[in-house]
DNA sequence: GCCGTTTTCGGCCCGACTGTTTTCAGTCG
């Protein structure tokens, strides 16, 4: 797991994302030493990151005693990282590199080869890489061993043709997983006797990347849908299919997971592929605690008796005793707990938003529509306020000149009489400079009556320089909020490197909102980092960066990353009524 | 390796599918 970008700096040494690393590798390895990726010990290191995550602490300036105060680590943990931070390695971990060379581990990252199997490939022929095993199947020396046989074989054979499109670490990002998933849904839809389809796990849960899609569909008959699935526009491969799942890959190289359930166990279905894993180990816990037993089936009383709860997720979590935790905040980060304490947020929604405060038209050089078109579109999806954000004169070719800018004005205007239960304001979308500069002069930013400033280039100065470019737009009292924090393109780029608690800290004490960007590519502020403004109390707001009507839907994604980061309606202007939202921009003008 | 009004040992989530060892191990989610 990714552990931020540039959070947990500290000093000039290791950071706790480097400590997250190593205890991801030592769980790596552990499963090769013990044979299994549910080993309790691998358990124990994947616990640790999930309760030093959790935390959101600097594990590097902490003592063995303190560190054991984090949920899932105790002693042999915090001595590791008491040992990796004063010496930059661990015994333990060289130990287990030695023994599984990188050549090996890769093995098991072919789809069907777990650690058993490449263990025994080793001592049984001597495969320590992947040229290896390819030697061994052409010498069909691999159907010999015990356990084995021809089929066994010839699909190792398949899987390795495969690995270039489809390792077991492959990861999408959520901008090409979810359009896929939602056409795939909407075939399923059409089949004879489907009663409800969803996609599930870790896009359900909206993590910015996907490992594959998981699809759950409620009906009485699997089998159509069975043979639907096969038969799906795009499928390159069929894995494997029984009475009520089936595994696809797509041309894209994507594998996709559908399972038929009845419709009075949809709800457990639900719960069960939505994960995460850890979310529901922590139910099952529950349930057991309980003398119960929770599992895709359902809720029942112990050992297999009589159902509680199956039909709905609602009905599972009331029967546990919880809350409703929504699907974006099953991640085992003190949801849980927070459920059954009925301390959970007040999560923002999609029907509180009420405004839009960065989109463009075609007077931005990227824009696709013009002002009439958006501020329509606007008007659609039923909002009170809206900004209309262009780029300033800085950014190259995309950039509008201050008499264009004026000329803009009038424009919006005009379009704005058409709506007349919708606030228009002239805004701007700020290039920030590398050192911190934004674009034309102070009076004139002033004049503009929303700025979000942005960075738009020079991706790769260094955290401080980084840090203090944000800062001094941050200080600008003209700068109403900060677009898409980092400037990260997921799967492609990563985002600036700052100094996140400086940054936050500075945009609490100037009234400065920090954008929660819902342009799936970007997902900008990420939510490790929209948890912590939400803790330190810095104002959020969701925004579409919309260039097109058709991109106005970002805003469903941008509360949905919102809600990853736990925030609540009460934390993001977007969903105050047009009277407070314009108060509040009066006061932090002042 | 962690944890505990079940506490210093003995537990640790649950089930489908596949292939092969016709009763189970390995892998996966």
């Amino acid at each position: 797991m990714q552990a931020g970008i540039g959070l947990y700096r500290s000093g000039m040494g290791v950071t706790t994302g480097d400590v997250v690393a190593m205890l991801a590798e030592m769980a790596e390895l552990e499963v090769l030493e013990e044979g299994s990726p549910n080993a309790f010990r691998v358990r124990a290191y994947q616990n640790a990151i999930n309760g030093i995550e959790a935390a959101g602490v600097d594990v590097t300036t902490m003592s063995e005693e303190e560190l054991t105060r984090i949920k899932g680590v105790g002693p042999s943990i915090a001595k590791k990282i008491r040992e990796y931070v004063e010496t930059g390695t661990v015994a333990k971990l060289e130990e287990l590199r030695a023994k599984y060379p990188p050549a090996f581990v890769e093995l098991t990252r072919i789809p069907g080869l777990g650690p058993k199997t490449a263990v025994k490939l080793r001592e049984a022929l001597g495969v320590e890489n992947l040229e290896d095993l390819k030697a061994a199947i052409d010498a069909h020396a691999v159907r010999e061993l015990p356990g084995f046989g021809a089929t066994s074989e010839e699909k190792l054979a398949r899987a390795i043709e495969r690995l270039g499109l489809v390792g077991k670490d492959r990861r999408t990002p959520i901008a090409e997983a979810l359009p896929l998933a939602e056409r795939l849904v909407g075939h399923l839809g059409t089949v004879e006797g489907v009663e409800r389809v969803q996609y599930c796990g870790s896009l359900r849960r909206f993590r910015e990347t996907i490992g594959d899609i998981d699809i759950v569909v409620a009906s009485s008959d699997p089998e159509p849908v069975m043979e639907a699935v096969v038969a799906l526009p795009g499928v390159a491969e069929v894995i494997g299919t029984g009475e009520t799942k089936t595994s696809i890959v797509t041309r894209e190289g994507m594998q996709v997971d559908v399972r038929v359930v009845e419709a009075d166990q949809y709800g457990a279905a639900l719960l069960y592929f939505t994960g995460s894993k850890a979310h529901n180990i922590a139910l099952r816990q529950l349930a057991i605690d309980q003398g119960r037993l929770l599992n895709e089936y359902g809720l029942f009383t112990a050992d297999g008796g009589d159902v509680v709860a199956s039909a709905t997720e609602e009905e599972i979590y009331a029967a546990l005793g919880l809350d409703f935790v929504a699907p974006t905040l099953r991640e085992d980060t003190g949801e849980v707990e927070a459920a059954a304490a009925h301390t959970l947020p007040d999560l923002v929604e999609r029907r509180h938003i009420r405004g839009d405060l960065h989109f463009h038209t075609d007077r931005s050089g990227d824009g696709r529509a013009s002002p009439e078109e958006m501020l329509a579109a606007a008007a659609r999806a039923g909002y009170r306020y809206v900004a209309v954000t262009e780029h300033g004169e800085n950014l190259a070719v995309n950039g509008s000149s201050r008499e264009e800018m004026l000329a803009h004005r009038d424009r919006l205007r005009e379009a704005a009489a058409a709506h007349p239960n919708l606030t228009v304001l002239w805004g701007c979308e700020l290039n920030v400079g590398p050192d911190g500069s934004l674009d034309y002069d102070e009076d004139f930013r002033r004049e503009l009556e929303w700025n979000v400033a942005s960075v738009h280039s020079h991706f790769d100065l260094a955290q401080a320089e980084q840090t203090e470019r944000l800062l001094r737009a941050i200080a600008d009292p003209t700068v109403d909020a900060i677009g898409h924090l980092t400037g990260r393109s997921i799967g492609r780029r990563p985002g600036i490197e700052i100094d996140v608690d400086a940054v936050l800290d500075a945009m609490v004490e100037h009234r400065v909102a920090l954008e929660v960007n819902g342009a799936l590519q970007r997902l900008d502020a990420a939510p490790d980092v929209i948890r912590k403004a939400v803790a330190k109390g810095v104002t959020l707001v969701i925004s579409t960066d919309a260039h097109h009507p058709s991109e106005l839907v970002r805003m469903e994604y941008g509360v949905r990353n919102a809600q990853r980061g736990w925030a609540a309606r009460a934390d993001v202007l977007n969903t105050k009524p047009t009277r407070s939202f314009l108060a509040w921009l009066r006061r932090r003008r002042r």
